[in-house]
DNA sequence: TAGGCGTGGTC
DNA sequence: TGACCAAGCCT
């Protein structure tokens, strides 16, 4: 099942691909690895205690600042009923400047639990688990998988990236979870399910990362969906944050030798009256292929070209993702009607609001002078 | 189910 | 320099 399959199939159940992908996760992995203070070293078993210590501290928090914590608390309470049987003022007290503590509470109602329900011996499936205070979703998989290699791919921040511009995911977070689910369970080994989940957190936090990843030290890189149509950054999709919804449209750049077709916004409206290059309509949702169809037509014209990548702009009211398509025009190629050709050199003088500015110089590759 | 919960780092 | 983000959970 292609990944372009596995995302219109969404009320099917995505089974697991034969691919090389986990394999060649792994194998990074084996390479990379870092080196934390609450993994194994390889072939030594994972402590129960000391994974799920890390994953609570770990919990929207980053890797440097929990180290020392984590530390100060196994240095203290080397195991879960020590940990159970300490104050509920001392935890909280080794926990301050760490944050959210509410988790220190539900650490100690934790570990208090571990150690008298269940003979200090953490539940080895990730249900037993989730039934602890403290452990949500991501948590009892990742204990399940890293502690106890049930074969279970946990789904954190990182993981929703990867896996989103792998499979170039467009539904949006947080209703494209199940589906991000689906797929990040392809990625599981046949063993080795804890190794196969840290791996990928791995590679979020130092390769696919939020913004400029380094796809060229990617493992998985040649079989990236997003990468492949350069558009790797805008994932994952999430809703705008309030300032309205994201939408999207395609914008044509077509030269003649020297000169760039272009024409006049309606005077009324947004950018009334404003230069702009030919385009689709900018609705929310908007699908590729339709906007696609949009484009201007002109004799003497060759084919449209997509340009890798996306022009991104964000208006007071809602942002703007724009796909751009270039062609170039025989000479004397006649401008439809409502159009004209201007020269390149002068488009200074045109009234080009900035979002045309960064679509030209998208599409010419230049510097989006005086934009921005 | 959307909001609240802490802090430090990045651009 | 004000968002945005970082191995989410609870209500």
């Amino acid at each position: 099942m292609s990944p372009k399959s596995a995302l219109k199939a969404t009320s099917e159940p995505v089974l697991p691909e034969t691919s090389l992908r986990p394999t060649l996760l792994l194998q990074w992995y084996d390479r990379h690895r870092r080196r934390l203070p609450w993994r194994a070293v390889p072939g030594e078993a994972s402590d129960p205690y000391r994974v799920w210590l890390s994953e609570i501290m770990l919990q929207q928090t980053t890797v440097k600042a929990v180290g020392p914590y984590f530390e100060k608390f196994i240095a203290r309470w080397p195991d879960v009923t020590a940990l159970g049987r300490a104050s509920l003022d001392d935890v909280l007290r080794m926990w301050a400047g760490l944050g959210y503590y509410s988790r220190a509470r539900n650490l100690h109602t934790c570990a208090v639990a571990v150690t008298r329900d269940h003979g200090g011996v953490f539940p080895n499936t990730e249900e037993g688990l989730r039934a602890l205070p403290g452990i949500g979703p991501y948590t009892a998989a990742a204990i399940a998988a890293i502690a106890f290699d049930r074969r279970t791919m946990p789904v954190d921040g990182n993981i929703e990236r990867v896996v989103s511009r792998l499979f170039a995911v467009e539904e949006e977070l947080p209703q494209a979870k199940p589906l991000i689910q689906q797929l990040a369970a392809t990625l599981l080994a046949e063993s080795r399910s804890g190794d196969s989940a840290q791996a990928l957190m791995d590679l979020g936090a130092s390769i696919c990362t939020p913004k400029k990843p380094a796809c060229s030290l990617c493992p998985l890189h040649e079989d990236c969906t997003a990468r492949a149509r350069g558009i790797q950054q805008s994932f994952p999709r999430k809703a705008p944050k309030k300032n309205g919804t994201l939408r999207r449209g395609a914008a044509f750049v077509a030269t003649r030798g020297d000169e760039l077709l272009v024409r006049s916004r309606a005077e009324k409206g947004l950018l009334g009256g404003m230069t702009e290059v030919p385009g689709s309509d900018w609705l929310a949702g908007q699908d590729d292929a339709r906007a696609r169809q949009q484009a201007p037509e002109l004799k003497g014209l060759s084919r449209w070209q997509r340009k890798l990548g996306v022009v991104t702009h964000v208006f007071t009211h809602f942002p703007l993702e724009l796909v751009v398509y270039t062609a170039k025009a025989q000479a004397r190629t006649r401008a439809p009607e409502g159009m004209r050709w201007v020269p390149i050199a002068t488009l200074a003088d045109e009234a080009l609001p900035n979002v045309m500015r960064k679509v030209i110089a998208h599409a010419l590759g230049l510097s989006p002078a005086a934009s921005s």
